[in-house]
DNA sequence: GTAGGCAGTATACAAAAGTATACTGCTAAT
DNA sequence: ATTAGCAGTATACTTTTGTATACTGCCTAC
């Protein structure tokens, strides 16, 4: 049975364990917002530097990308690495985590089709 | 390999399938906002009803349950039943779809169950 | 005929999320 | 000295999302 099912609002208390919907919560944060999910398809990619990430999901801002950015490193979503050089480089690198975030996006890739091809059976495209 | 490994912002077009990226906004479509999650639970548990539902979920506003009630079934997760008796009886139900959905939510918890096992390795909760 | 339940709608407001535009501090090359 | 690139920050908005509060229309039971 789903593990979902029991969960009901705050104030009546959940059914279904705390820890599950801590853990649900969790990833609402972690793709919740215009830009993550963009800027986590960049990270799986190969870009890593913030000005790559500024031109790879264009129109994006300095303002809003270092706001996500800092989010999903608080969420451990994302490592920030300094290079102590110079010019001084910084690395984002999605963690393990992070990197495992994919097969969550997968599911609801696979649930999408699945609706939209029961919505319209002919052409599901 | 994942399938949304691809995906990248608007401007530059998506690398993976159009197809996946329709089914992608689909599905964030059908559990963004602060009541969708809550309002599905509910239903999964049996609620049908428009007084009951405002009462499941605490707080929520008549105003939000018809609002988001009426974005889910547009978007095909429920139906609208009128049971043309007297007085007027209405029911919402999910559809299959919406049913199936709670697999979605499911990979978000083990995600996230696995994400903060990995962020505390000894105290898991 | 009035009071109450059901299934909502209307209007106004507050808070959160996102955008536009300009700027900073550092270094490196010309 | 000046210009340019990198990695952001600052300020002031606009838009979207959610809240508060009151109300409607329909029917039924008292």
């Amino acid at each position: 049975m789903s593990k979902f099912k029991d969960f009901v609002g705050e104030e009546k208390g959940p059914q279904c364990p705390r820890s599950y919907i801590l853990a649900l919560t969790d990833t609402l944060n972690v793709i919740q917002g215009k830009w993550k999910l963009p800027i986590i398809a960049s990270l799986l990619r190969g870009m890593n530097r913030f000005k790559d990430l500024l031109a790879s999901s264009e129109k994006i801002t300095p303002r809003m990308l270092s706001k996500e950015l800092k989010e999903l490193e608080i969420n451990g979503i994302v490592q920030r690495i300094v290079y102590d050089q110079t010019p001084v480089l910084i690395e984002y690198r999605l963690t393990e985590s992070g990197r495992d975030i994919a097969t969550v996006i997968d599911s609801m890739i696979d649930w999408g089709m699945l609706h939209r091809s029961q919505l319209m059976p002919t052409k599901s495209q």
